[in-house]
DNA sequence: AATGAATGAGGATTCATTCAT
DNA sequence: TATGAATGAATCCTCATTCAT
């Protein structure tokens, strides 16, 4: 009798899964140098090495790839985010950790001019809209029980608006600050881009200091 | 052979500079909602109530028109600001009008995202570089005779620094946050933005005051 | 005051219409050898001794150039068949042009292979089945004022019913046998076609004699 | 290494034929649906319940696979029409049933749609001519001992010439009309299609009767 | 200055075929 | 035998740009 084990084998997964992610690190890549238009399938398929038909064996279009990518990329930002805040033991620490999370973003180029890349497709391509507006809501800091979401929770009605305000106000910020440091590299250097970020959390978020 | 009817110059003139008008109009339409690569010459043109190969008359390229675009609109912008400025007669005054100009950025929704696409085609176009830097240049709040430069001259070389920090993230913050207000309508409302920038102001600007 | 004649000059406008007839028999040359689907715009473009751009500013897409393509052929058919019938004099005439004119469609090898081509198409594109049609229908013999037509229309309910159906059936007969010409060109020769094409027509059209 | 569990070679041979019916079951009806070159191996696989790379075990290629289809169509076709031929007792018969095979082909849909299919693809694959030709020799009624055939045989060299070409008229004249029967279900309807080809038969071969 | 036909490079996508498992 | 990931040639169509009128 044979059981023949029709199952995808193991070693296939496993080429499928790090095909998929060579994949994804050469659309970063490509998309965030040249932008969503102006990416070439064929460039990323190569930096893949991988050829472009394999690019549409995983992947429904280039504009389903790119989502993927933003849904990827998402996903482990904010993971990392998580795990931070996980380890905190009271507000102030979340506080700490929410912090540094903002002001660190300044350490990874890509991102920032990626969010920038997909909210410029978002508001071009209605139809997609569903699915950014999920990674969006992903994108946003957990709104479970850390202690800083408690407190967070405890702020009067009038406090909450100005906090909700606040807090989708730091994404935006850093995305538009890091493309600006591509023009002021002296003045809005690593350092620079630190030290203001900071100052505009401090102002945006005295009360929980 | 007959003179073709030389018209009066005047005249010609005139339609030459409604023919760039109506060009450049719908250049920034076409250009705010779908982005420099996936703006179509042709559509421009029709919105303009012109041919496509009328457009070449006019600009060297699309990509001259984009960049001309930029400049007109930044030179008008600017012109504004600096009427503004030169009525003030003191650095007080100037202070305001400043704050005014920056919170008053979000009433136009069109340059927030013209800029950034102004900015991510920099990045991607090094060859143009020289020519945008230019027009950056001229974007900036102007350093010329006005009670407030001369007030921000004075500063101490620390405060100095800070102080140019402060000025070339203002832009770039606005821009970031109107297209995050495509996204969180709610929060992000006039208000709302009108509110937060005047936040951000007023801690990026605190000895102004 | 200049006139200017904006309209397109008279020279550009034989150019066009050179350009439609050069791409249409192109077209007409790949479409048969080929078929609808294995036809190249490339060498159509080619055959026409213009660029493949050129395709798409005179035909919307393959697919319009192919039924334009029909449409056109059918028209110049149909005119010829209508040239002939108005010149006769009676039933008697009439019948004899109708005849000929089945029976000689074996001289044109390429319409019933474009013919087949076309039906196959049309069961296979309901989107575009209704503008086939209209094609279809402009194909079949006019039932206007013509002697024959005359006859046609006195002829008892029964019988009508029964013209009706000879009628639908020459022209499909005619494509088959073409088609089966080019596996026995020795017993289907031209001469063979015409022989049996004239018996089948008297055999479906008896009562006319 | 071990001998993997050689099967019951029974066993095998039998899913064997049931995969190859599948895959020709699908491959007609996605054939006669889209054609030869619009038809895709991977939807054929997918209606056979197999997987695109079976297709390739089973037949070296597209082509192979088409024409495998044909071969076995006609083949099952003619077998049943020696069948029925093989019963008859006299030349009277075996032209009845001669007369019922012909007009009898409006009840597959599929096959003179396949026929026309396969004659296209024909005249524009010189290549395969060969193995075609075969198989439209299979197609023609047989030539063997028959009491139709002998009576056949026994014709005037004039009038066999004729039987002949009305021989080879009768195919082709059932597959044009079938087509022509999508365009005007009305008029070319069953009972309609089965009526003219009767009268047609009839007048092909009078002096059978 | 204006038109719009013509160009042709370029790019996303498809799909028959191969091959490692 | 069966699978389906990978390949890459092939093709339709787009669109910035040119040019004759």
């Amino acid at each position: 009798m044979r059981t023949v084990a029709m199952q995808t084998p193991r070693k296939q997964k496993l080429r499928t899964q790090e095909t998929q992610r060579r994949l994804l690190a050469a659309a970063e890549e490509v998309f965030v140098r040249d932008g969503y238009e102006a990416a070439q399938l064929d460039e990323i398929a190569a930096r893949a090495d991988r050829s472009k038909g394999t690019v549409y064996i995983h992947f429904k279009s280039k504009e389903d790839l790119f989502l993927a990518l933003f849904e990827d990329r998402t996903r482990s930002i904010i993971d990392r985010f998580r795990t931070n805040l996980r380890e905190c033991k009271n507000a102030k620490q979340s506080m700490e950790v929410f912090r540094e999370f903002y002001v660190g973003l300044v350490s990874d180029r890509k991102w920032p001019i990626l969010t920038l890349e997909f909210k410029l497709f978002a508001i071009r391509h209605p139809e997609s809209k569903e699915r950014l507006r999920k990674a969006f809501e992903m994108a946003k800091p957990p709104q479970d029980d850390t202690a800083w979401a408690k407190m967070f929770a405890r702020l009067a009605r009038e406090q909450r608006r100005e906090n909700e305000l606040s807090l989708a106000a730091l994404g935006p910020i850093v995305s538009g600050l890091m493309l600006e440091s591509y023009f002021e590299p002296e003045i809005l250097s690593d350092k620079g881009l630190r030290r203001i970020l900071g100052r505009i959390f401090d102002a945006l978020f005295p009360t929980c200091r």
